[in-house]
DNA sequence: GCGTAATCTTAAAATCTTTTAAGATCTGCT
DNA sequence: AGCAGATCTTAAAAGATTTTAAGATTACGC
């Protein structure tokens, strides 16, 4: 290994879009973002967390892998079992944010539809203020 | 094309795991985070931003067409140019958001690297040469 | 050491996304 | 109407991810 490399493994330097893609990519699965949502409020094992989502070990492994390489989560062995958990509990700050924006477009979107049978002309379900 | 731009299609119910993860994915694109950033603080036209990824315009479309169909961006035409932008601004916290876990890991990973022996986390960085 | 449970790895097949290239549309102009 | 510029759509090829299935490791108790 080398010195003073600024990426964890010498690769090429990745540009920032890049990496931000990476990050949000390795969100973009949902068991996944189940995983996560597992993990928020304590670790679990690798068996746990796999019968909570019902995916076999070699698909929980993987997608376990894939958000350890990506600087998620982190795991401590005890025994034959794995436990694993967040590394950074941003990330569910992160969720909260997705989960807000996701459910005002559900709710305008909503107004959309409902918007057409309408006919007062000044409001409809929601009021404004 | 039927009534107006972006309905909900009464599809079969997702679970919201997956519109979580299709949210993320949509993101998952270094083109798409670009475009993002590039619309913060003004909407533009499809050749502006076109002209700045370097891309064609069928990528271009595309992209934008994905992002629309999240519902992430909206469209409006002037002439014969069509200009897109943010729906929602929240989406600017979720990359910042997104960039502190990047940088705090890059940090950290920095940290394993250069020192084995001294742990003040804050001030590792720079500390040595 | 051997057997067993838990986790991880690998490789091929299936599936999904991105790129590329060509053409279609839509708008404003003359 | 016909033309030109901007944007959108589509289809096939290329590339990447996910699933599936099988085998490899690792740690523990006997």
């Amino acid at each position: 290994m080398s010195l003073s490399d600024q990426d964890q493994q010498s690769g090429p330097p990745r540009p920032i879009h890049q990496i931000k893609a990476e990050f949000f990519r390795v969100l973009g699965h949902p068991a996944r973002v189940r995983i996560l949502e597992l993990l928020r409020d304590h670790e679990s094992t690798v068996g746990e967390l796999q019968a909570a989502l019902e995916i076999d070990s070699s698909g929980t492994s993987q997608h376990l892998a894939a958000m350890r390489r990506q600087g998620l989560l982190e795991s401590r062995r005890a025994g034959t079992n794995v436990h694993y958990r967040v590394r950074d509990p941003r990330i569910f700050k992160l969720l909260e944010v997705a989960l807000q924006i996701i459910s005002s477009h559900f709710a305008e979107a909503q107004d959309v539809l409902l918007d057409k049978e309408a006919d007062t002309p000044a409001m409809s379900r929601k009021a404004r203020g």
